[in-house]
DNA sequence: CACCATGTTCCTTG
DNA sequence: CCAAGGAACATGGT
């Protein structure tokens, strides 16, 4: 579930949620999300520990804590299939609950299919962030800047977390489409009024996205197959939102929005780009 | 059986 | 140092 807008809206109904509640009790059922730390670490340091808050960074959430006058920071990501979600303490746990801290009447629990995500004690991956897109410090001028010092692929840039923090493949293709950017291009070969548009597109995007998912109805905790949040247009609980969401993004063989030319899909850097090749070029 | 999937990290090669 | 490519991680959908 997890890109830039997807975890903003999901940390913007967390905090609230958890801020004032102490954590009784910690239950780690796959200690791998945990890397490096261990269970044993993370219980010691966790166990009567107060929520003030929760914030994000890139696609990391960072759970604000406090025990006594100590305060410190748990970090959290969603990698491919993570969910975070509040349930009643008696309801039964889901078949991939990663980490379950019980806050009393409500366990607060962290799901992850693929156990790709991470919740732990160490935020020095943080240290290697870029800048937030969304932010001051990615203005026109650093956005420019770095186009110039790079002749990587523009869709592949867009995926590094040092160039801009929580960009994902999703809203790459998206922002490219948006502003009619040709995903193969090198970033210092793009026009000034390409890259103009881009890092218009880029924040339009985004920005669309926390918007959209804050007047949705959620289902934190997913309706089955389909991702019930931001992705497919199937979950019930959405349906008469969700279209025209994704212009391009899994749409191969459809027609382009645009111009009803075919969307193509090509791999970059091992992933999916989807484009259209008359609107972009 | 095949291939695909919202992400990151590590390794090898150049 | 950088970049690119591939594999790994692990599970499920089509």
């Amino acid at each position: 579930m997890p890109e830039l807008p997807e975890v903003e809206v999901l940390v913007r109904h967390l905090s609230p949620a958890l801020r004032g509640k102490t954590i009784r009790t910690i239950t780690v059922r796959r200690a791998r999300v945990l890397r490096p730390a261990t269970a044993h670490e993370l219980v010691r340091a966790l166990r009567g520990a107060k929520f003030t808050g929760v914030r994000r960074r890139g696609k990391y959430l960072l759970f604000a804590l406090q025990r006594g006058r100590k305060s410190f920071m748990l970090l959290g990501h969603l990698g491919m299939t993570g969910r975070m979600f509040l349930q009643p303490a008696r309801e039964p746990l889901p078949k991939h609950a990663a980490v379950v801290l019980g806050l009393g009447r409500q366990n607060f629990i962290y799901e992850d299919t693929r156990y790709f995500g991470r919740l732990t004690l160490d935020t020095r991956v943080l240290d290697s962030l870029g800048p937030e897109p969304l932010g001051r410090k990615f203005g026109l001028p650093y956005f420019c800047e770095e186009m110039s010092r790079s002749a990587q692929p523009i869709k592949t840039k867009l995926l590094d977390q040092k160039f801009a923090a929580g960009i994902g493949n999703i809203y790459a293709s998206e922002a490219l489409f948006l502003a009619s950017v040709p995903p193969r291009r090198g970033c210092k070969w793009l026009r000034f009024d390409q890259g103009v548009r881009l890092h218009r597109a880029i924040r339009l995007v985004l920005y669309q996205a926390i918007r959209y998912g804050s007047t949705i109805p959620l289902n934190w905790r997913g309706s089955g197959k389909r991702d019930g949040l931001f992705y497919y247009g199937t979950a019930p609980e959405a349906s008469g939102f969700y279209e025209e969401r994704l212009l391009v993004y899994d749409r191969a063989g459809q027609p382009c929005p645009n111009c009803q030319t075919l969307i193509r899909r090509i791999v970059q850097a091992g992933r999916s780009t989807y484009y259209c090749p008359k609107c972009q070029r």
